[in-house]
DNA sequence: ACCCATCCATACATATTCTTATATCAAATA
DNA sequence: TATTTGATATAAGAATATGTATGGATGGGT
């Protein structure tokens, strides 16, 4: 059952020269010297029966065997980064690192107030927080704790649903003095529109939107929804928004509010964290602090 | 950002010494000795922070702690495996290796035949089939490739689809002749039926069947499919099954034919294993032959 | 053209780690 | 009760891995 294996500690030392390019400078970063490195890559070489690296001007070149090995070899370190995060959670008290995940406006917008409230109440809690619309952080392990819109897919999560986000079209007031307020969809073609540029999933939700919309020429297209944001602040034009970080700033004007769409929201953590205070501790915080701006943001979508 | 690590190679002894229950039983398993593991442990607890044992007669009986570790090592674990496999595959023979998972009757009835004809061609690659309902398996990387009956879930998969299987109900000749063959829906509470025992999916399948279904009493109940299968052959009573599978047995006749339902049926497997020959050749071969299953159901499917 | 920095390979002395062998303990068995 | 089995702990020698020092090669800068 248990096949012979290569000791694991030549995998960190594999992953090591490929992100740093030479012997010596994986040493470095390891803490070791260039002649044990050149060994373990030997000895792993070996084992596996497969060449790893050629050598090269200014360092060593990895090779396609190398390199199509190379994710596997992230995955062991993401896993080993998990044992010790989860390890060094098992304190009874509340103290060390969490690692979020958020979409990009989430968490400049919502989370700073969620987690600043929740470092008062725990001073030696350490929060990372990587933000991205990827989704696929949570698979790979390289995070504790995601809020993400889309819903969660995989099985081995503990899970919490928010509830559905509203989004609406929005403008600065200055902008709108400047171009007039459109009164029908079909009167946004005459304004300046930001719109997505390239993600996939994004167009993808576009195109459920009414049919008006398709004819809209976007003359700012970005794929980071908090450029999003800063081009309407800044009155370029008209873009959507999450209606409770609108409500917010009293100079943006939600424009044709009866086409506010929706999309979900969820915190997710893993299973295996479940019995971690520390992880414990800050997912209960997200899912009160995002139902929370949930329910304002709810209150402030109501017709004024 | 690399932050220190223990030596990976001391979780694969905590690993063995958790599953074997013992520092000298792990030992055997690892080709190691007891004194070794003995400190490997105390090295980890000692780096750890935890206490990961409690010295017990017999044994070491772990802590709590230990027990919320394992998992995390288990898919370090898993993670290795995934790397010696996929080095393995980095030949440019077809050789060693695959691993595939199936639902359990297509892992029977369908997979055998596609699987010979592979071996056929390639007399130095070794299959590993594990059957079972659950879909975890792929995303704990405990095999290399899944054919599967729910939409893929994970991002990270080269996925196939193959089409939807038929299911019908089925019954042996011998059975219809004693207790006759059911003209309507209605009529089956008069049979003997063959259902579904507790599995959450496939109970949730039964809500989506036409009403008159709910009313029916299973009088034999399994969460194995084969079991169904088994029990149709051998004249029990009635039970759903796959068209093509049932076809294939010329005693096997399809009751109210009307009432087919379908299931999706997807083959998928790692992303990161798109470049292994081995998982590529066996993947392929997987996809059509299951796509010539499907057409042979399909056809069978027709009205006689 | 020269020098310098950076890289890898090799040889040898040193540290560390593993194994072997032995002592000790606990529980099950006769 | 004595004995056997299987467990962990410990000490010392053997095996292995690491670090240091050095040489050779390559490319960039002066």
């Amino acid at each position: 059952m248990d096949g012979y294996q290569p000791d694991w500690g030549l995998y960190r030392s594999f992953l090591a020269v490929l992100t740093h390019g030479s012997l010596s400078a994986a040493a470095r970063a390891l803490g070791l010297t260039q002649p044990t490195l050149g060994r373990h890559i030997d000895e792993l070489q070996r084992q596996l029966g497969v060449t790893l690296f050629t050598r090269s001007s200014g360092g060593l070149l990895p090779t396609d065997a190398a390199l199509s090995l190379r994710p596997h070899a992230e995955n062991l370190k993401a896993a080993a980064d998990m044992i010790l995060r989860a390890a060094s959670g098992l304190d009874e008290e509340v103290r060390g690192t969490v690692r979020v995940t958020a979409s990009d406006v989430i968490g400049v917008e919502v989370l700073p107030g969620i987690l600043t409230d929740l470092r008062r109440n725990y001073p030696d809690l350490e929060i990372e927080l990587a933000l991205g619309n990827q989704v696929e952080d949570l698979l790979r392990r390289d995070a504790d704790i995601a809020v993400r819109m889309v819903t969660p897919r995989q099985d081995a999560l503990v899970v919490q649903h928010i509830g559905e986000i509203n989004l609406g079209l929005f403008a600065h007031c200055d902008y709108l003095a400047r171009k007039g307020m459109p009164q029908h969809i079909e009167g946004l073609v005459e304004h300046d529109l930001i719109g997505i540029d390239r993600d996939p999933q994004d167009r993808r939700m576009m195109q459920s939107l009414p049919e008006a919309f398709h004819n809209c020429h976007f003359s700012f297209r970005s794929d980071q929804h908090l450029a999003h944001l800063a081009m309407i602040r800044a009155g370029y034009g008209i873009g959507a928004c999450q209606v409770g970080v609108a409500r917010r700033d009293p100079n943006l004007v939600h424009v044709l509010p009866e086409f506010s769409f929706v999309i979900d929201s969820w915190v997710t953590m893993h299973e295996d964290l479940r019995n971690n205070l520390r992880c414990r501790v800050v997912f209960d915080a997200l899912v009160s602090g995002m139902k929370d701006h949930w329910r304002i943001q709810r209150t402030a979508a109501m017709p004024i």
